[in-house]
DNA sequence: CTCAAGGGACTTTTT
DNA sequence: GTCCCTTGAG
């Protein structure tokens, strides 16, 4: 195509000398054996959860290494988190008693990022470009949109972008997007597509999507390039191949292409990223994909207990879509599984961390052992909470990453500036950040001169005819802007970045600008310095980016870690985290919580068989975490979207026959037939009577003084239905309400029945006055506990219908 | 231009 | 609850 030189890049070291490796088939068994000892072509390995994958996979690149004298640098490992990639490479160094230099091992999306800085002239960028996280990638398309004149009300940015997602990982370019637009939805997206696209470019900048894309889009159009790389990697081994979307599988099959020695380990029933382009026929496939693929099945399971595996099959033999394949247990026989009932997500929360604590005390295990998994990074709330209340130290997985919080973005958007300044997004965070006097109108005209002649934000912002053109206070403010990032560019070249993070935050005067937000800025300052400390320990990556400064390394780091990237195993803490994060780890002790219809399977996954299928393995996942101990929870109501829901235990826990599990509620193992009678029989799927978990614990004599609520309503869709409404916000209400309950989380003192002593009582139709609005009628209740709300109707016909916080309303009753 | 409060919309999972 | 956008005051 071009003759952009990047050949000599991938130059490669010559073979290692052959070594002696006695030892390392020791202890594998036939199955395991036979992947490792595999030589050329296409192997499919079906590794069923715990039966030693990651040992087949780092043995046969020893074995690749040591004794067919295949040269590290040939080897393309890919691992579904870096840091599973970084573990590989250290165990294979450990066997090996050196590191497999040049090996090139990582995400697809880091290996993509890797191979782009090589290559990033073939697809308009220059090595330096910038990734575009999800962030940056929103209010690059509301950008977008507001120059298409799409109404984000109409169409959601998000689900736009989700859309583009889909296409790019599906290989479906803008134009074919377009071809293809049929509704008005689609032809929106076609067009932002393109608009995306184009100022991606510009910006030198490319979305998450795209370091899968641009390579493979690359590799297609330029026959050098694919005869260069099939020919530097000659041995490609992929992990979590179930996880693969279409994308991918073309990367794959583009480099392996000459030679098929493509060996990939999966399992198809822990394939859980479908809502993400993964394409499970990938696993389904792979025979038809790879002619004369052998396949290995490994069925051996070294991580848990019978009991735990039995209650994974048993679930999982409900999904159609798999090849079929049943774990056998090789450990002996341990605790029965246990399924739990609480009342709330709070007792939920109570339970396990009073469990925990018990173990802890008890039976000798470490924090570090024990897992709390849940469907949704909402519920960690209630378990953060909990934990806090005692002490208990955790660390929380995903939810909200380090380099998503504001104070962390602000100044990697200087970073980001820095090394490459055409990043307009990086420029208009940054520009604003702290406030310089520069507002949305002066922005917009900069964005406008930048529009028309083509170039970035920064350029124009450095042009003297646009200078010339603002008002004194802007034009300094822009002048200085300018030269900070032009000094900061010159320092970039050679210094480390965390000396550049200090220089830059004491330029610009960043902790005082978070000094002056209180508390809260405090925090943020704390998390600075973390990113200051961390930034110190970024080494530049093995086989020396040509051309690239620490700091490039730094922020296409930054922008890829995972969150269980940054788990310390060490620490003596109790994990948390989604089943989805949970992925190829394990645990002696492992919640699986919140085990309720329509939040595990998910209400929208319950109606489509196929995405049901999705919950099911997800459920599989999170069970087969579990070495010795598993506890699946469920509650009986639970706060979503602050609305109070009743909900049925999870049609996953109705899979599992009876005798598998031990029931209990969360104060007490149930005696048999015991607690059942209480509600009459079986149908009874609480199962469940008597007090809550924690007598100390407040709420629980308020919470159980009315069982018969539950009995009589047979836990029909919603227990509460119509009630909660009118009671909230109702310290009289507060006996039955669960919504006064949990007001209180904020320290150890219970009663949180109080909490809502302190707000009005006030109904529907009543009169009330406001301090400003003057009189009015009650129309509405919402919200709870201290943030409950009431909509109302205020006489005055300019000022209508407003809601109101009840607490801070200062409401006066009686007024006609 | 900046900030604070109010109002509306929205929540699955992540590289 | 919580984030984000709009709006209005200073």
């Amino acid at each position: 195509m071009n003759s952009v030189s990047y050949g000599s890049l991938f130059d490669q070291p010559p073979a290692e000398p052959a070594v002696e490796l006695r030892h390392t088939l020791d202890g594998l068994n036939p199955a395991q054996r036979e992947a490792v000892l595999h030589d050329d072509g296409p192997m499919l390995v079906l590794a069923g959860a715990g039966s030693g994958k990651t040992r087949v996979l780092t043995t046969r690149i020893v074995r690749l290494i040591a004794q067919r004298r295949i040269p590290a640098s040939s080897i393309l490992s890919v691992t579904f988190t870096n840091k599973a990639a970084g573990e590989m490479r250290e165990r294979i160094a450990r066997q090996l008693g050196h590191e497999p230099k040049g090996m090139w091992s990582g995400t697809f999306h880091s290996l993509g990022a890797r191979l782009l800085r090589r290559i990033a002239p073939l697809v308009g960028r220059t090595a330096q470009f910038t990734i575009y996280d999800e962030d940056d990638s929103i209010s690059l398309c509301k950008r977008v949109m507001e120059r298409r004149r799409v109404d984000p009300k109409q169409f959601a940015p998000k689900a736009i972008l989700a859309a583009i997602s889909d296409a790019k990982n599906a290989l479906v370019s803008s134009s074919e997007y377009a071809t293809l637009a049929r509704d008005p939805f689609s032809q929106a997206v076609a067009g932002i597509y393109t608009d995306l696209d184009d100022a991606l470019q510009r910006a030198n900048a490319v979305s998450f999507d795209d370091l899968l894309v641009l390579p493979v889009r690359a590799m297609e159009q330029n026959d050098a390039l694919r005869g260069d790389l099939q020919q530097r990697f000659r041995y490609i081994l992929v992990d979590e191949y179930q996880d693969t979307n279409r994308a991918q599988y073309r990367f794959i099959q583009l480099v392996g292409a000459a030679h098929q020695n493509v060996l990939v380990v999966g399992d198809d029933d822990q394939s859980i990223y479908g809502w993400r382009g993964a394409d499970i026929r990938n696993i389904l496939d792979f025979e038809r994909d790879f002619p004369g693929a052998k396949v290995v099945r490994l069925e051996e399971n070294y991580r848990s207990t019978p009991q735990i595996l039995d209650v994974a099959n048993a679930v999982i033999v409900g999904n159609t879509e798999r090849r079929g394949k049943t774990l056998r247990a090789t450990r002996p026989a341990g605790e029965t599984v246990m399924r739990v009932g609480a009342l709330d997500e709070r007792d939920e929360a109570d339970f396990v961390a009073d469990t925990i604590v018990d173990r802890t005390a008890r039976a000798g295990m470490e924090r570090r052992e024990c897992a709390i998994l849940y469907r949704t990074n909402s519920q960690s709330r209630a378990f953060e909470d909990s934990f806090r209340r005692r002490s208990i130290p955790y660390r929380l997985v995903g939810a909200v990453r380090f380099y998503d919080r504001r104070e962390i973005r602000d100044l990697m958007a200087y970073l980001k500036l820095v090394a490459n300044p055409q990043d307009d997004e990086a420029f208009r965070r940054a520009v604003q950040t702290p406030r310089r006097g520069l507002g949305d109108a002066t922005i917009a005209m900069l964005a406008e001169t930048a529009q028309v002649e083509r170039i970035s934000l920064f350029d124009a912002a450095s042009r003297a005819d646009f200078i010339a053109g603002a008002r004194p206070a802007a034009r300094t403010a822009f002048q200085e802007f300018v030269a900070l990032i032009t000094r900061f560019r010159e320092m970039a070249t050679d210094a480390s970045v965390d000396e550049l993070l200090r220089a830059l935050v004491s330029a610009i005067h960043y902790e005082d600008h978070l000094r002056s937000e209180g508390q809260e800025g405090l925090d943020r300052i704390d998390n600075v310095r973390e990113l200051i400390a961390g930034a110190a320990e970024v080494v530049a990556d093995e086989g020396g980016e040509v051309g690239l400064t620490p700091l490039d390394h730094f922020l296409q780091q930054a922008t890829l870690v995972a969150g269980t990237d940054a788990l310390d195993p060490t620490a003596d803490a109790v994990t948390m985290m989604t089943m989805h994060n949970a992925k190829g780890l394990e645990f002696p002790l492992v919640f699986v919580t919140g085990l309720e219809d329509g939040l595990f399977p998910l209400a929208r996954a319950a109606e489509d068989p196929s995405q049901l299928e999705e919950e099911r393995r997800l459920f599989y996942v999170g069970v087969t975490r579990a070495e010795r101990t598993l506890y699946l929870t469920h509650a009986e109501q639970r706060r979503r979207n602050g609305e109070f829901m009743a909900s049925m235990p999870s049609r996953f826990l109705r899979e599992v026959p009876k005798q598998m599990i031990k029931r209990a509620d969360t104060k007490r193992v149930l005696l048999e037939g015991r607690g059942r009678s209480a509600f009459g029989g079986d149908t009874d799927d609480f199962g469940s009577s008597g007090s809550s978990w924690s007598s100390g614990g407040g709420s629980g004599g308020l919470r159980r003084t009315t069982p018969g609520n539950y009995g009589s309503a047979g836990f029909g869709k919603n227990a509460y239905e119509g009630k909660s409404r009118l009671d909230a916000g109702r310290s009289s209400g507060r006996r039955i309400d669960p919504a006064s309950w949990s007001a209180g989380r904020s320290d150890a003192g219970f009663a949180p029945e109080d909490e809502s002593q302190d707000a009005p009582e006030l109904r529907i139709g009543e009169r009330v006055k406001h301090a400003k609005f003057g009189s009015g009628t009650i129309a509405e209740f919402s919200g709870s506990g201290r943030d409950a709300k009431v909509r109302i109707d205020f006489d005055d016909e300019e000022i209508g219908r407003k809601t109101l916080v009840i607490s801070q309303a200062k409401l006066e009753r009686g007024w006609e």
